[in-house]
DNA sequence: CATGAATGAGCATTCATTCAT
DNA sequence: CATGAATGAATGCTCATTCAT
């Protein structure tokens, strides 16, 4: 059962390097944005020449798509990974799944903020092609929450009546608005959890009167 | 009943220039971002001397500060301006100010779509300062429509234990997902009116089955 | 009987700046090469920032390009005011003709010798545009020489089955080998006045034993 | 009579790429130009580490000196090979020995362009020294020619005040002028042909009617 | 007061060379 | 001995800001 395993040391070392380089412009331009860091911060920071980060990526914005990309991957998995809608067949374990998820979401926002700063707020200026992306990546958050939904309604616990699609939009903004919240105030470690709540209900029950 | 009239001729130019490069760099900015914009070009599209700019405005930042306040400024407007709790006391009446108020937002954001771009899109990545400022402009939409609903709390026809406050902040996601949306896709001129309905729906009676 | 004087004062300062690049630049470039001038040493032999240098012109190729046109001009100038033939009737006067011009090119390469090392030696390994340029300036002076030759059969004095064309081509080599010999030994103020009588006896009578 | 075969097959390989490693810089450097070519290019084309290159070269300058060595010592070999005046003694042998030299020249520089670029275009451009070894070879040119030239007067079918150093730089500057037109237009396979035939002319006859 | 010429800090990128493996 | 990873000096170019006219 060994799997394959022709790394050398230099080879481990290059990839062991390369993923220290993606993680410290990840760091850089989650902290002081993309148009403050400055390449030779990305090396100085790892204590290395800044030409060789050009040995690893072919220039500054080729690593903004890499680092875009891992973190783009990480919060489609958050949200897949979610995503097991036949695991609840009633309205109560269904509004358990739903505080799970929130819980969840607040987790990953309160130990990966700075994910959050980067997708957010910073790379959607940095030109077209990188603000579509990050809109592809919200729609497609909807577009995973619409299915969700999707699977309410067939079993029967949710409106038959809903617009999954759009729904599914106006929750993935309701977990924007939690994240913009975390992000505006990143010491407060109970906003999200009321606010989880107010949410779970919010989209269960809605607030009219009964 | 005169106002006060000390605006000599050399006086109104000087604020109609003003007003100019303001709108100048409004468009700019929310065309082709901050940092990609350069006082040069500023002042080309007025045809002024990026000189002048700086009779005008401090510096680069000082003049996305303005341009900044007064979108916010306009946007709180637009918040607020619907804000006429008082007008509704039943539900009826109150889902249909909820959609006269998402026709409305869904008119502005077609209308102004540069604003949200400047606002949601590049504001975000200047610096802590401006960075903060976004958040307090989306916190204060946040509470804007709390009171709004704490006033249908009051009146009886929203749920007596709503947690206005956050489900206040979650409008507001659920508003600014519709903007990203917009954004996504600008040519797209109807997508916003189905959004309008499913959240009205969503908001008022949430999705689960009754 | 004023001509056009628009130029202010300023006017007049920008053109003699731009002017004065232009010869720093020509001066750096026939010195040290063009690969090895900075456009910082062209600025500092000025005594201006480097980014002035910016707003005269476009880029390093850019300036080359003007350079190496100006000079180009120079040179072509020289060998077109030589070029009367209908001055000349007679070989003898032909034979005077010669000398006359080999005094002019010889004093005008003791002159001149950085436009000759420029042109000769420099601008051939720019790329491939600048060298084809090159070749063109020596086939312009090749068929200069041959329309003049062309005077010379039509006249009758040199050989009526004169292949002015190649011969042309020729004499320009002749003109060249002193050049170089020029550049080379650049001190040796003598070395071109033997190898011109020479030369204008070897074209006139060739080398055979009569 | 055993020669000395101290070259195992180590030495043999090592020998060898290195000879490899010179011909391949030799291509890059008259393809692409020196200041145009790296290190690593040579070393690419070989398919070996470029820090390889360095245990045969000392350095990138170093290795153009043995290029240029090389090809300088080819063109040499050219010049001197032809050189066998004491083969001709008469003004008819004389010719059919320059329309020989001129059809040799010819040829060598269909087949080897990259050598006349080399040397012609490249060379002069990249310091003091490279650029007066260029001119060496074209002044040793000029005295190959007119030892050659001397013959002929000794031999009495030239004449006998032939100024033979400077009539001999000034063919040097003929033949120059013919590599000039080969590298300005490689396809054109016919046009040294003539000129050839004008250039002995010229140089036997001259231009005067007799 | 408007102008735009001048400035230089700042940054991305290249590449010859060294040296540990 | 071959390799290629690491390095940093070097440089072209941009642009916010200042200031003399």
């Amino acid at each position: 059962m060994t799997e394959d395993k022709p790394l050398s040391r230099a080879e481990r070392n290059r990839l062991q390097l390369r993923a220290d380089i993606l993680q410290a412009a990840f760091i850089e331009f989650s902290d002081r944005g993309y148009h403050q860091t400055a390449i030779a911060d990305i090396a100085q920071r790892l204590g290395i020449g800044h030409g060789t980060f050009y040995r690893y990526f072919d220039n500054k914005r080729d690593i903004l798509e890499h680092v875009i990309n891992d973190t783009a991957m990480q919060l489609i998995a958050l949200l897949a990974a979610e995503n097991a809608p036949n695991a609840v067949q009633t309205l109560a374990e269904y509004r358990e799944q739903c505080q799970r998820i929130a819980q969840r979401f607040s987790e990953f926002a309160y130990a990966n903020p700075k994910m959050l700063r980067l997708v957010l707020l910073e790379a959607t200026s940095i030109d077209a092609d990188m603000t579509q992306r990050v809109f592809a990546l919200i729609n497609t958050g909807g577009q995973l929450t619409a299915e969700y939904l999707a699977n309410g309604v067939k079993h029967g616990f949710l409106r038959s009546d809903l617009d999954t699609t759009n729904t599914g939009h106006a929750i993935v903004g309701i977990i924007m608005a939690g994240m913009f919240r975390l992000l505006a105030d990143p010491d407060n470690t109970s906003v999200l959890t009321s606010y989880g709540e107010a949410c779970v209900r919010l989209i269960t029950e809605g607030m009219a009167k009964t």
